[in-house]
DNA sequence: CCTGATTAACTGAACATGCGTTCAAAACAA
DNA sequence: TTGTTTTGAACGCATGTTCAGTTAATCAGG
């Protein structure tokens, strides 16, 4: 046997990549082998290789990929008062890493599979979705909205507490994703703050 | 040949627990193989079945004396204000952590290599370690200094701000560890405090 | 609409290597 | 001498990757 019938790269592809995050995230990459990868497409492993180079190559794409489209999802309007580019942001970045919790998990969990120049490469990525945060952080000191010692940190601190989202949350749970951004922007939103003075009346 | 010089369990077996922990935590439970685990110790595959039942066994002993001696080393005073409790526990954290990155890498990435059974007996080691968090918030809010609409959330927020703190730093940057402890405080304290009433002189 | 040639997609077997684990035999420690 | 610790070989099976061969889809010309 060989080609089989309805097979269409058009198709495949997708299914490739797609069968490959779930896994990835599932088990680690280093844990699924390219003949399950091919088993959940319904293919011999051999195929895969017309998809991707290697299996370092497939993790490698699957990544960047996600790298892109955060970049390019998150709005940020330069014009708006920091506080409301880092309500934005807050709301974005849960929202955005709830609707793909796989490839989120990639993302994080298997830098250290990367090849030393792919690492780079994805670091590099990151680190401008990190600038993105740290530009709106460093606009709202600059105006006084803000109280941060130092605005590396507070960017590192937001986006880990925001990213831990995904450990935790589950749809059926107790609280809608509505709430739980609402009150992750309250913790966000007075960390950042200038210190309160409180008023006794 | 067979039994080497110098050969004793109670010093082989450290060296093997070490061994794996350094291993599993630079490339990961899946990739790292008994043979390497071995010649790391500078013994042969087999005589590491002295030592643990199996590789599982290995990972999952690394990670429950990791969660034991967090549990065993975090100090709370019940009787102290909740902001001195809350102060101690960033500050516990974040040094704790820092100074087993491997253990910690380890116990937040290779959760899902362990069996069933041996994955809840980890869980719940870390929901009492939560737990002890989310007590000092509760205390905070029943006494009014702290607000937050939800402790559990509040506690799932801070610890995944203060594990943040093991991605990026570095002894060797920019930042003390003292420095960077003390702006975690302050952002974690904001997050928590009642909210600013900006008294306009 | 049919026929034949070409191209794209896939199979299945093979390659060398590595895996976790077991165990009889051997050598050291007490 | 007894008991502890390690070796080294072996087990069956899985790994990532390659490739010649085979079949389905596509296209050209009538």
């Amino acid at each position: 046997m060989a080609r089989t019938a309805g097979s269409h790269s058009d198709i495949t592809g997708p299914r490739v990549r797609a069968a490959a995050l779930k896994l990835f995230a599932r088990q680690g990459f280093a844990a699924v082998s390219m003949r399950e990868i091919a088993r959940e497409v319904g293919v011999q492993a051999g195929a895969l290789y017309n998809y991707t180079a290697d299996k370092q190559s497939l993790l490698f794409d699957l990544m960047q990929s996600h790298l892109d489209s955060l970049l390019a999802a998150f709005e940020d309007d330069p014009t708006a008062a920091p506080e409301a580019r880092l309500r934005q942001f807050v709301q974005f970045h849960i929202r955005f890493h709830h609707d793909r919790p796989d490839a989120v998990f990639i993302a994080y969990m298997e830098l250290r599979n990367l090849t030393p120049e792919n690492f780079a490469r994805i670091e590099a990525l990151r680190r401008r979705y990190e600038d993105r945060l740290e530009t709106i952080l460093k606009a709202g000191v600059a105006e006084g909205s803000f109280a941060v010692t130092d605005t590396k940190i507070a960017t590192m601190a937001v986006i880990a507490m925001l990213t831990g989202v995904s450990t935790w949350f589950r749809s059926a749970g107790r609280l809608s994703l509505d709430e739980v951004q609402e009150q992750y922007w309250q913790m966000v939103r007075k960390a950042v703050s200038a210190p309160a003075i409180h008023h006794v009346s």
